[in-house]
DNA sequence: TGTACATCAGTGAACGCGCGTTCACTGATGTAC
DNA sequence: TGTACATCAGTGAACGCGCGTTCACTGATGTAC
């Protein structure tokens, strides 16, 4: 290709250059790099278009001014699981909190984690199909950027079914067993309809509802609502 | 490298050189590469080692001769698919027939069904983790290898409920409904726990029966038998 | 207040690698005559 | 019963591509003196 001496090669380029980071700021470009790889991933929904070269593509930089702020390939992809980890996590805090009837606010959690899951296929499955989910590194040591909200999560969501049942709402008598089964039910209802969509699957919410009232043990006067 | 004259460099391939089909049979080496693949996916554990070279080299073949029998990688993996889907099909029905109980053929076929997801991981996440499941092709017809035994499974297991109901033992109102939603806890049940190993999971099959027992409505005096 | 210098935040060319694909070729075997 | 030939079932070398990575370099800017 001939380029003349004024005009950049900017038709090369997904993006125009990017400003280089006044020094001292260098960290910045982290996020940037994130922000890219998650771009990529939502347009392309594949973990395999994330790579070094379309990251750096994409946020106007070239591929070796990642190495300095990522080991490799998978540290980026698990800066980004951890990302929509707190992301998903902070769609149920705000579905649950200033929600004063319990079973509303198990059940709106609940909604928020498979309307998550069907609004951003692909960013729920970077969490949650993939090989395994890294709670822990290679040396058996946790992951600060993902444990602690995991853990959290978890027991916040595990919370709101103990709250049900300390309020007379649920007959539950295994917490732990009844919301795990609950996960397993909302993990099927946002993964299979995404991978088979040529099925009659019921419609959401009153399954969502009907499926978690079964499995939570909640008590026939209470569950309706709205 | 230098070789002699008298040593094949059987050295370079992971299999010696395959035999060359008999005139006529040209077709058998379809199922080998099928094999091939599949070989790779379950050592890997990487649906992307399926490569067509890596095939080659599986099956002590040059990777040009795959050209003849699959169109491209995504033909082979589509086959794979296929093909595991046939045996988890075969799975099901076996667990399911000469059972005389409703209940014990319901929650056998679902057993099996979590059996074959927790022993084979990768070829239950190359039929239900993919990005869509291929059961129709890019022109809208059915894929013949994939719809059929899909459609003829997923209404066995429907039919098991059903029984369930007809003869008493179920109280399910919407047989399509009650055995979807089972479907969703028991993918999870597979899913979940193959992703995120460090998790205090509930004991396996008391919770499985505990959980189709909520969501299929089994009445209470029947469930609990062996 | 000036200025030399170290550091930061990257660039750009080049490398080897495995990949899918092309293209000409090979060697065994069934078949027509 | 021979033999020429077409066909089948592949091989093997070579290609361009995108990838991660290396290595020397650049240019702006804060800091020591």
């Amino acid at each position: 290709m001939v380029m003349s001496a004024t005009t950049p090669a900017t038709e090369d380029r997904v993006q125009p250059r990017r400003r280089r980071n006044p020094r001292g700021q260098g960290h910045l470009l982290r996020g940037d790099i994130i922000a890219g790889a998650t771009t990529i991933l939502e347009r392309t929904g594949s973990e395999d278009a994330i790579t070094l070269r379309a990251i750096a593509r994409e946020i106007g930089i070239t591929a070796p001014s990642i190495a300095s702020h990522f080991a490799d390939r998978a540290a980026i992809i698990d800066a980004v699981v951890a990302e929509q980890l707190t992301n998903l996590s902070s769609v149920l805090v705000a579905a649950a909190q200033d929600v004063s009837d319990p079973v509303d606010a198990l059940l709106g959690a609940w909604r928020a984690y498979v309307e998550f899951g069907r609004a951003y296929p692909t960013k729920y499955r970077i969490i949650f199909e993939r090989r395994f989910l890294a709670l822990w590194d290679d040396d058996q040591r946790p992951m600060v950027e993902t444990l602690p909200v995991f853990t959290r999560t978890v027991e916040m969501m595990i919370g709101l079914l103990q709250t049900c049942i300390d309020t007379g709402h649920s007959r539950s008598a295994d917490v732990l067993a009844d919301s795990v089964a609950i996960w397993f039910f909302v993990h099927g209802m946002v993964a299979l309809p995404t991978t088979i969509t040529s099925f009659p699957w019921p419609e959401h919410d009153a399954h969502l509802v009907a499926g978690i009232t079964n499995l939570a043990h909640l008590v026939p006067p209470g569950p309706r609502r709205d």
